[in-house]
DNA sequence: CCCCCCCC
């Protein structure tokens, strides 16, 4: 299997072929000292062609890496070598490739395991080689992704996984105003940890994670977001049920059981973070422990029963402008001035800001609602309330009366706020949710057994 | 000679 440095003769001899007097050398030996070399490698990842253009000029570029059994190393063409060689080269055939120029990489932007990297021009060749005995197909030192905990973040990983579930493809503005399409994976393996992978572009859009795939990464991102997570990069491989050894023994680990592992994520996503830690209180704790004192606002939950719903002032006339929700001054000519957006509109829309009071067995609490809390509260929505309010005042009360003494549970936000020397704490709700009465059941009686030890 | 690698 091994593949010597040796002669060869290509069985199409001709000015055109590789040097026929050059040896075949693994890619590990090359330097940019020796000039007389040929390679017989494979194309393990190939880019698009894109173009560039800075203060030194302009022009087209694309890139490949190939693989032999020593190493491997990023190719670029520019410009004429890209008509050349761009339809040429494709990903997973192997060549012959020789008189192409050595430079030293820039460590800052490769991912590849070469202090090298080559550049293609005229007198390059690139021949297809029929014989890939011997070359590997991909070269991965994949990293347990238990092991990615303990990984220093912005380095670049190997990693394979179960896709256990797939986000839907979505679309995200960049900084650079750049619109570009993402999808998140979580993958499992058997160190029983979840990590989350983003995927882009075209991958992300492509990407199907109907049948739990085993997806493998070359050269992903390990990145410190939600703690620890993976990017695919330009110059990540993403692989998709590959055919590896560590992939046949992943798919039958989960097909045979692991598919039921309750996995711990190392990605702790913003939904997945609150609902693992719902720091429950009731409203005297809230109180007694002096939530909300601190610098930054603490978040509680509770479940509590409205007592309470001041009707008068809830709503209120607003700019109409998405996202504005700055009460607007009436011109009193059908007219509705914004400040914040500095434009006078012929319409507005309506938001809800309801004070409540929310009681449970040992206390009670004034909060504040807004529009989407409030909303859910009432059972109808800003707009609806403010139709009500001003052609049928009995059907508005109703809504207000029908909300007493319901019972919900409340995610909220507390704080110390100060007004003119005077400090109080405001309690904001940011989720109203119906009430899981096994989960609450189940919560009661862990209480009650840890009272009892 | 590129080197973009994005979002929460």
């Amino acid at each position: 299997m091994k593949t010597s440095p040796m002669k060869f003769s290509p069985t199409k001899g001709g000015s055109g072929s590789p040097g026929s007097s050059t040896k075949v050398l693994p890619i590990a030996s090359l330097n940019p000292y020796q000039s007389k070399w040929t390679i017989r490698a494979r194309v393990t990842n190939k880019s698009t062609v894109r173009t560039w253009s800075n203060s030194r000029g302009d022009g087209r570029l694309f890139s490949f890496d190939v693989l032999d059994e020593s190493g491997e190393i990023k190719i670029t063409a520019f410009n004429k070598e890209v008509d050349k060689f761009f339809s040429l080269v494709e990903q997973g055939k192997v060549y012959y490739i020789s008189k192409a120029t050595l430079k030293v990489a820039n460590k800052q932007f490769t991912t590849l395991k070469n202090n090298y990297e080559m550049t293609l021009h005229a007198h390059s060749s690139v021949m297809p080689c029929d014989d890939s005995q011997g070359i590997p197909t991909v070269s991965c030192a994949f990293v347990p992704i238990a092991e990615l905990e303990n990984r220093d973040t912005d380095t670049i990983v190997d990693v394979i996984g179960v896709c256990k579930s797939a986000d839907d493809v979505s679309r995200i503005t960049t900084k650079t105003s750049r619109e570009v399409s993402k999808r998140t994976l979580q993958l499992i393996d058997t160190t029983g940890k979840m990590v989350t992978l983003t995927l882009w572009g075209e991958e992300a859009e492509k990407f199907d994670g109907a049948v739990d795939p085993v997806v493998a990464v070359k050269g992903a991102r390990l990145s410190d977001f939600g703690g620890r997570s993976l990017s695919a990069l330009f110059s990540s491989t993403v692989m998709v049920n590959p055919d590896l050894p560590e992939a046949f023994s992943l798919r039958a680990w989960y097909d045979q059981g692991g598919y039921a592992l309750d996995s711990q994520s190392l990605t702790e996503t913003r939904a997945a973070g609150s609902r693992a830690k719902t720091n429950w209180k009731t409203l005297s704790e809230v109180k007694n422990e002096d939530l909300g004192h601190g610098e930054k606002a603490n978040y509680f939950s509770c479940l509590a029963t409205i007592l309470y719903t001041r009707k008068d002032n809830c709503l209120y006339q607003a700019c109409p402008t998405e996202d504005c929700k700055k009460k607007v001054i009436d011109q009193q000519n059908g007219m509705y001035r914004c400040e914040k957006c500095d434009r006078e509109f012929p319409n507005f829309k309506y938001i809800l800001l309801l004070i409540a009071n929310l009681a449970d067995f040992g206390d009670n609490q004034w909060v504040t609602c807004f529009q989407e809390t409030a909303e859910a509260l009432l059972g109808h929505s800003a707009e609806t309330l403010g139709q009500l309010r001003d052609t049928d005042e009995a059907a508005f009360d109703e809504v207000f009366q029908k909300v007493n003494f319901t019972t919900h549970i409340f995610r909220n936000r507390v704080k110390l706020e100060t007004y003119n020397d005077e400090s109080r704490v405001k309690v904001t709700v940011m989720e109203v949710q119906p009430v899981d009465h096994r989960e609450y059941s189940r919560r009661l009686l862990s209480n009650i057994r840890k009272l009892a030890s």
